[in-house]
DNA sequence: CCACTAACCTATTCACACC
DNA sequence: GGTGTGAATAGGTTAGTGG
């Protein structure tokens, strides 16, 4: 594929959110000098996720566990997640935001074994077995992906569930694929200035990257 | 208007399979 | 041992909601 059409149609300044936060965030809003850096349709009509709203009893489930447990394996999580009647992604943002903004009690105790000095205090830390399992994508999701990648890096809520749902994957990993896709072209970008290359012919690199595959996971 | 906070982001690191 | 990449983290920004 790629042959004819695909053009890194890539904007090179498609986003800087460092200083020009001109994502296509917003809902319909933004349309900055970028604007002709974006193709032509791929700007969602909806970006973002709708708010959740926790009632007062979710909040005392969600709170209580943070006081117990500020970094949550994936089990627990799961577990919240089933208990409050909500995805595990939200309960995992949920954490994320409350660590944030909450100096959360770090128990003293628990000598904080300064492991690199930066991360989750190894006591508190979920354990490696607490991981999601890893999510192997097959050729054709990644392709998928990429493809998709290459029109919109940052997919509103609603490409994103489109996305998913085409894949098989929950949105959840769709997102985290961007990001970690973004983050990656980033760092490539570094080491090899020259030109906003790439896309094109990477992509014959990165579909082989879909030799994964295999390893189901369980 | 402003505080609060869910959603989202980048940067970095961990984990783990694969060579 | 290095590389690739999914999953996690810290910490910052954006934007919806309610006072």
């Amino acid at each position: 594929m790629a042959s004819a059409v695909t053009k890194p149609e890539v904007p090179p300044t498609y986003v800087r959110p460092q200083e020009t936060p001109l994502r296509e965030t917003v809902i319909g809003q933004r349309q900055p000098q970028t604007q002709e850096a974006w193709p032509l349709e791929p700007m969602p009509a909806k970006c973002r996720r709708s708010r959740t709203k926790f009632t007062e009893e979710q909040l005392k489930i969600l709170i209580d566990a943070f006081n117990q447990k500020p970094y949550p394996g994936y089990a627990a999580k799961k577990r919240l997640a089933l208990q409050v009647n909500t995805e595990e992604s939200r309960i995992q943002i949920w954490f994320q935001n409350r660590r944030a903004r909450h100096q959360f009690p770090k128990r003293p105790e628990e000598h904080l074994d300064a492991r690199q000095g930066r991360g989750p205090p190894a006591g508190q830390t979920p354990g490696r077995g607490d991981r999601r399992s890893r999510t192997s994508y097959t050729n054709s999701q990644l392709q998928t992906l990429i493809e998709e990648f290459k029109v919109n890096p940052y997919p509103g809520i609603d490409s994103r569930e489109k996305l998913a749902k085409e894949i098989g994957v929950p949105e959840s990993r769709v997102q985290v694929w961007f990001q970690n896709r973004r983050s990656r072209q980033n760092t490539q970008k570094e080491r090899e200035p020259g030109e906003a290359v790439d896309q094109g012919q990477n992509q014959g690199q990165d579909l082989r990257d879909g030799t994964v595959q295999g390893t189901a996971t369980t």
